[in-house]
DNA sequence: TTGAAAGCGCTAACAT
DNA sequence: ATGTTAGCGCTTTCAA
């Protein structure tokens, strides 16, 4: 900036001002101003110039998912930077692998960077940690899961809608041997969807078979399992409700692998792309995860904006996306 | 870290030299320096002391992909994450959607964040923008595609033989009229990859039928109208090469909207998650995206430590991936 | 409309 | 082993 003021005859605040976009500099100096940052192919330097900023903002902010290369972590990442861009803003990403140390490492490491803002898809049961940054001022968002220990914005999918949904809809097609496969049962959202299973059944009166009820399924490979568990029942599920991407795809493994994928009614939580040219194609419940970023992403530049702003829970509807699989009819075993 | 320092009653100096792990400070200091920093929730401020520190580095590097959310490149983002991670290094992400202006506003956004280099899918014709930038001494990588107009580090899978090894595979099942279709002609893969087929027919002794060779091929929807013609041909292709994933989607389409998919062999370029769920399931000549990133990753930390290196060309070997759809036998028209 | 001086939070170089 | 001073590239404040 120095060289530049140099060359073209101004003070440095004078190239400050042309490069800021201020009001107040005639023309002439400013046309000598962009010569000369040209000539020298001067690139402002923004860190720098945060340093004294009022604000101090850095035009960047962090986001920590479970994994960059999930698609459905993706596409909220996506969302969040066409957010991001409008403003000029870029965004740090990093992947948390649901690890809480590794969250709070990222975090540290966003912080140090002076980020403007931080969205979080918390992994940890705690996020009580974040108490200092929060009382310096710095706007966190949650998504996909809530907060604990502490009152932030957090935006989620309607689990339990969506679990109602989809439970009904299989009760609707005149099932009433559901099975629920569920993750880990302590992810909040695991519960919901559970609960939703739940509230479903009995709302239609249909009384509930624990044997047909499997939690803590966390993979492809142990969804796989309980579905032939399942199967090999004396009285098997004719349906089945998959609470996540995984697990339907480790349940479809399964009737397949027993040649039952058109007998077993099946549904899944969370779209997947393909999903459609499967055979039976899959009907699920999908989440809107592009909606769910770009909630999040709005919500911190509002909090940015103004400070004071209540804590917000914001709910993202699901979509019912009915293919087939979820309108087999009951089978008799 | 002045308040730091007069809590913990040490000069300011000795904070630093505390939180950087400098060595040469008595233990006593140290611990109070510690206490100090915890009592006021002290976090370093990385972007300042980069302003001065020997060779200005912000541990923090750009990586510019086609979009965040396409698989591929996730995969890539998350293989450079894991390698920035173990240098303690952040990475700004961002998605040009192939528009070379794009590309160009990104990497001013970045290097006005003074990121210490950048790894790039190139979209434009044209990387000569760049050069401003490599005289200012910032290692760029491309990755993906090779750069133009500029000699630079690049990670490409190697194309040329993975499509030589698909068509091959189709020649040693017996196929002749093997049609391929092509991505958008101008792209430096898709020509790379139209090479590959041209080499293995001729290496076989096939004629070339050009009615059955379709380039400019860019999406789904293209690719399904392709195929559909292919189909219709008087002496339509007994085999298909999907030079891309979306082509290969498109095709597969196409093949069951006319009920052929068990007639016509398929190998695509790029696998796919769900691949082998599909009927038939899908044969295909698969990249390795992590590699790539990887190799990307490590180029540019290389380059960091040594500025002098000179550009190295890197290839990323293909691997077939023999699943069923590229195993169907000839079968008349 | 323009500029000079101070200082953001930190580290380098050089004392002591 | 510890501290002092200058200054990174910029913006702020205030003066001209």
């Amino acid at each position: 900036m120095r060289d530049v003021a140099e060359r073209a005859g101004v003070s440095i605040k004078t190239v400050s001002r042309v490069v800021n976009r201020e009001t107040g500099v005639s023309a002439v100096l400013a046309d000598r101003v962009h010569a000369a940052a040209r000539e020298l192919s001067y690139q402002p330097d923004l860190t720098a110039g945060n340093l004294r900023r009022a604000g101090r903002r850095t035009a960047s902010i962090g986001l920590l998912l479970a994994s960059v290369d999930n698609p459905f972590a993706a596409t909220i990442h996506r969302a969040v930077e066409d957010v991001a861009e409008r403003r000029g803003v870029a965004v740090f990403s990093a992947s948390t692998d649901e690890r809480p140390d590794r969250e709070r490492e990222l975090v540290a490491a966003f912080t140090s960077r002076r980020v403007d803002g931080l969205i979080i898809t918390p992994t940890g049961v705690d996020q009580r940690y974040l108490v200092p940054e929060l009382e310096a001022g710095t706007p966190v968002v949650m998504v996909d899961r809530p907060p604990v220990g502490v009152d932030l914005d957090h935006v989620l999918s309607d689990n339990p809608d969506g679990a109602r949904t989809a439970t009904s809809h299989l009760l609707a097609g005149g099932h009433r041997r559901i099975a629920y496969l569920g993750d880990l049962a302590h992810i909040a959202t695991a519960a919901e969807r559970h609960d939703g299973y739940l509230q479903a059944m009995a709302t239609a009166g249909v009384p509930l078979d624990p044997a047909l009820v499997l939690e803590d399924v966390h993979n492809e490979q142990s969804a796989l399992e309980a579905t032939l568990r399942l199967l090999a029942l004396p009285e098997p599920p004719t349906a089945i409700f998959a609470s996540q991407n995984l697990i339907t795809i480790g349940t479809i493994r399964a009737l397949r692998a027993r040649g039952r994928q058109h007998d077993v009614a099946l549904v899944g939580f969370d779209d997947f792309v393909l999903a459609d040219l499967l055979d039976p194609a899959v009907t699920v419940v999908a989440q809107d995860p592009g909606e769910i970023g770009r909630a999040a992403a709005e919500r911190i530049f509002a909090r940015l904006d103004d400070p004071a702003l209540p804590a917000e829970w914001i709910t993202v509807p699901t979509r019912l996306v009915v293919r087939g699989s979820g309108e087999i009819p009951p089978h008799r075993a």
